[in-house]
DNA sequence: GCATAATGTGGACAGCGTCAACATGAGGCT
DNA sequence: AGCCTCATGTTGACGCTGTCCACATTATGC
């Protein structure tokens, strides 16, 4: 339970908070999460960490860097949904059936993770003005394509226009569909949608067929 | 030409500007192509427009429909940029052919828009807050999808997830390659790689050829 | 045990969106 | 014409924000 007997009552905390810098960047992602990656503030964020606003500086050059913090965390939820829906995926027994299947279960994650969680989504990818050099999100995508790759289903030399493309569809699916612009579905109609589209990539985009048919 | 006489001089400006509406909206664009949709500002704005900045709420409920008219105006910029790729493509003789070449033509546009002046791109897709009932931009789009539908190169009963999809693929292009998620690319190469998924969308996502082959 | 570095506080400044009260000018009425 | 009214622009204020500075407090290495 609680380790520390700061939690909401008003005992004379330590003075030194100890955990600041995690507490601040937990509390910015409720932020987020709460209001959209332009609600996380560092004067709200400390206030909620009970500090005043200045001793964020001390933990992040800038509203940027919590912002950039707070998007990396943001990311690994996403993966995490990623994996999930990849841990929850029904086995094939054939290698390509297999890789399919993969590639299929993280845009469905991808996707799904996007219309559950619009906020984290957007925080995810927000605009912090700090390059990332942690794409970790896109890992599991790329292992998918790997295995498709290895299972034949993409020719190797189309394989980087491949990758863009499975990637670019999968997000670009999420931002359209967030955004409204399929028109007014309910969300179990545009995850239907998300399924067809994936599967539509899946059976022309990717693969012609395990032996490439000549014409 | 100048039917007013207050175009920068310190000339008495009639104080009632008699334009203001639009020049706010002018100048809030200019400030969002040159420092991104987050750099629009009220105060700013107005202050460009040589006008208080209160002067603006008689024109805008809210900085948020400033926003939206600028990304009106953003999404109707990218609309020409479309267009102009459409004017310019090679005419083809066959109507598959020609419907494939316009909606790879419109395809292009919409990438190279977003490259070529990523703060408009962003800016016409921001978070305004106002659900917009013009979704212009998506037009041509649509109409490129009905001539390649037309042509026979969509099945009708998949017509609205390659919409989708074909959707999906541009706009997610276009928004992993401004952030540069696909790597440290120079321009030319991330135009190739574009027309390359395009090409790989439209060889095997709309069309599995002209007669849909039974396996 | 004490100097020093790390961390948190308080006060200030400029900029922002927005509100209320007031000033100015245009247009319609008689 | 003259007046009244309404649209438009101005001034000043409030509370919020990010950020800088000087200062207080605590942990740490000698």
């Amino acid at each position: 339970m609680s380790e520390r007997p700061d939690e909401s009552d008003e005992v004379a905390r330590p003075y030194h908070h100890g955990q600041l810098r995690e507490a601040l960047i937990s509390v910015s992602l409720q932020l987020a999460e709460e209001g959209g990656p332009e609600a996380i503030s560092i004067r709200e964020a400390a206030r909620r960490a009970g500090v005043a606003a200045n001793a964020a500086y001390r933990h992040f050059e800038d509203l940027n860097h919590l912002r950039g913090e707070v998007a990396a965390r943001a990311r690994a939820q996403l993966r995490d949904a990623m994996q999930a829906e990849l841990d929850a995926r029904p086995r094939r027994r054939t290698e390509a059936a297999r890789a399919k299947e993969q590639l299929s279960a993280v845009g469905r994650g991808y996707i799904r993770f996007a219309l559950q969680s619009p906020n984290l989504f957007r925080s995810a990818w927000m605009d912090c003005a700090i390059p990332d050099p942690e794409p970790s999100a896109w890992s599991l995508l790329l292992e998918a394509l790997d295995g498709c790759a290895a299972a034949g289903l993409i020719p190797s030399n189309e394989r980087e226009a491949a990758s863009a493309a499975a990637w670019s569809l999968v997000h670009g699916f999420a931002e359209l569909a967030l955004r409204g612009l399929f028109g007014p579905h309910d969300e179990a109609s545009i995850d239907r949608l998300g399924s067809k589209v994936l599967a539509l990539f899946l059976t022309n985009g990717t693969t012609a067929g395990p032996a490439p048919r000549r014409r």
